[in-house]
DNA sequence: AACAATTACGGAATCCGTAAAAATT
DNA sequence: AATTTTTACGGATTCCGTAATTGTT
């Protein structure tokens, strides 16, 4: 078994090409290096450097251990980390999603003994995988299914999009709109809103967007102005702080397309399916229909 | 960074379940593994073990970290094989082969400054991508193209088989046989033949195979007896001491099925591809023709 | 009483830094 | 002359073994 520390030196080495410059990152003398190198190849049993007494590089065989130290290392450091968050995710059960929706109704879920934590950032659909086998979170939202070896994903609720808009304007008296009759209005909008900053924009003809970052911000500008702006089925579940939102002035109007539909599942790793059973159950029972 | 002698008894402590029984199979002292422990787990932060005064167990957690463990000791294990191995693959070219016949061709191949070194056992198909990538060979004869990310292979060329028969035997004065003029007789073959084993088994109806382990085994056996044995193309390079096989109360007959010929590729990482291109020229160059 | 884990202390092995040397640019 | 690597030696750190302690079965 060859010890970190001499891969940790070796590749500094290869990074470097000096063993002084080595030595200078590494917060160690030059001696320690050298002596360091003479052990590694004298434990692999192979040349790793052609020396001259003022010059040493790395051999061909050199090059290819910096290529398996460096996963080495890499591995090591991983290994610690995807402990610490399977740690964490067995102490309490991670959140993440890819939308914010299925966030307001995980805060309603309320376990006996696991507390539940809930991610602010939203997460990308193509890392999932990934956070999930590294047991950053234990159960991700997602709007598209993922099924592997490893990960399998459960339906748990649609989220469906409504218009918010000032009660005079033309379109306030309908049942419903569709993205069409919205064409070359001007919105405001919370800025990250994962998937469904792409719905609006491809949908919604000749349409402006006002972007805006901060939840308070836009709740400030709804009030104190007449712009349309976006709700859905699930956002009725807003804290009562954030109740300012509900505005007499104004209507909610339901959008009937397909596509201002989002259809949301749970992912999960397969082997912690017994475990995330009751949060899933609450999930799925305390998401508001349509 | 943790170091591997900590991993190395959290795996043993995982397969023996008590401390002691970890400290005797490393020949070490019961304090020892427990201050191990102990060290570990302050290192990684998290807890690995519920503690009873006179008992000790892996949670959930320490489970998780047995399994992350084993994966590093054997890459680090890897590691040093796969240098080994990458080391003596540049100082001399390993080749093998799923069959006999190239090894045959491989023999006649001399190059300035690379020694050849030529495996005597056979490979099997499935572990050719392992055996290149872990540098345990460089170039691998096989009778199926293999292409990958890091694998090409490149045609050779073809061996032919056939049949040895005493020249009073009812056939021996055809020019060519098939497999089905061969059915039910007795052939003497050399046990290791690799594919052409199942060639000769699937094409030949009701024959016997009385297998030889032995090269000189058989060549004592078709001296004094009159079974019929095969040949291809590629054995008439037999180094002299072998020529005694060449008899001429015998003939030999060519098979003309189409599976009677073999198609042989030379497979190779494709980093390595400038460094065998000589020993592939004089390999394709010397392969005698059909 | 027997067994398993832990703690305390002293010794051994390993690793490191300082100083000096050797050789090149 | 300046830079780089290597060797030699003494000190510091870490790791280990022996002995003793605690608590359970």
């Amino acid at each position: 078994m060859i010890d970190y520390y001499l891969l940790e030196e070796l590749v500094t080495f290869a990074d470097t090409k000096t063993l002084a410059k080595t030595a200078e990152k590494l917060m160690v003398t030059q001696p320690t290096i050298t002596r360091g190198m003479q052990k590694l190849e004298d434990e692999l049993g192979v040349q790793l450097f052609h020396r001259q007494p003022n010059r040493i590089e790395l051999t061909k065989t050199g090059q290819e251990a910096v290529r398996g130290a460096r996963k080495l290392l890499a591995d090591n450091q991983q290994f610690v980390t995807n402990l610490r968050n399977y740690d964490n995710s067995h102490q309490q059960i991670n959140i993440a999603t890819v939308a914010p929706g299925p966030i307001f109704v995980a805060r309603q879920v309320q376990l006996a003994d696991t507390p539940v934590k809930i991610e602010s950032k939203f997460v990308h659909q193509q890392d999932i995988p990934s956070l999930l086998t590294n047991h950053k979170f234990s159960l991700i939202f997602t709007n598209q299914e993922i099924q592997t070896d490893d990960i399998e994903s459960i339906f748990i609720g649609q989220e469906r999009l409504s218009v918010n808009l000032d009660q005079f304007m033309y379109l306030a008296n309908q049942q419903s709109v569709t993205f069409k009759e919205l064409e070359g209005l001007s919105f405001v909008v919370l800025e990250d809103i994962g998937p469904w900053k792409d719905v609006i924009q491809e949908h919604i003809p000749n349409a402006k967007f006002l972007y805006q970052a901060q939840r308070d911000a836009l709740a400030e500008i709804t009030r104190y102005s007449n712009f349309p702006y976006f709700n859905t089925n699930i956002t009725s579940l807003n804290p009562p702080e954030n109740a300012q939102l509900e505005d007499n002035d104004r209507v909610t109007i339901p959008i009937t397309d397909p596509a201002a539909t989002m259809t949301f599942y749970a992912a999960y790793l397969k082997s912690d399916r017994k475990r995330l059973q009751p949060v899933i159950k609450q999930l799925a029972k305390k998401w508001p229909k349509i």
